[in-house]
DNA sequence: GCCAACGTTGGC
DNA sequence: GCCAACGTTGGC
């Protein structure tokens, strides 16, 4: 299993939102940056990722489940965009702020730190583990 | 609201 | 294929 980190503006799609879908799930679309996207494709079902709020919040706020992999974007008719579809299964029960992660030099390496525009992007098992006890969630 | 960083586009 | 111009994103 891999795992990633998901980032949103919370005005847009918020963790609320996400929890709401409940075990349907919902198509993260959107995204039109071809890194991002190949990481989509790289995504297997049962991955783990992070979901991050970006702007105000700026803070891992729960986990989500890939529970399909990439297929075409249906907000878009342009066959180069694809998504994978996820779904909420953990809130954080207390948030991990940027500035928690920025502070801890284990995380120093994150690419939420090295390249924090990329808005879907791959976490080490390492990381994974540090963030979930930060977050009081089992990794 | 500003600005830096990055990705994308288009002209050459 | 290179590079300048532009648009977008996200942190501050």
């Amino acid at each position: 299993m891999r795992y990633w980190l998901f980032k949103s503006e919370p005005g847009n799609w918020s963790w609320q939102d996400q929890v709401a879908k409940g075990d349907a799930g919902e198509e993260w679309d959107g995204v039109r940056n071809y890194q991002a996207r190949n990481f989509m494709r790289d995504m297997s079902v049962g991955d783990r990722g992070f979901f991050y709020h970006s702007q105000n919040e700026k803070a891992v706020v729960g986990i989500v489940e890939v529970m399909a992999e990439a297929h075409p974007d249906s907000t878009t008719t342009d066959e180069r965009w694809a998504c994978v579809d996820i779904r909420a299964i953990a809130s954080a029960k207390q948030p991990v702020a940027l500035d928690q992660i920025k502070a801890d030099p284990r995380l120093s390496d994150m690419m939420l730190v090295r390249n924090p525009r990329l808005s879907v992007q791959p976490v080490t098992e390492r990381e994974w583990g540090i963030i979930c006890d930060m977050a009081g969630i089992a990794p």
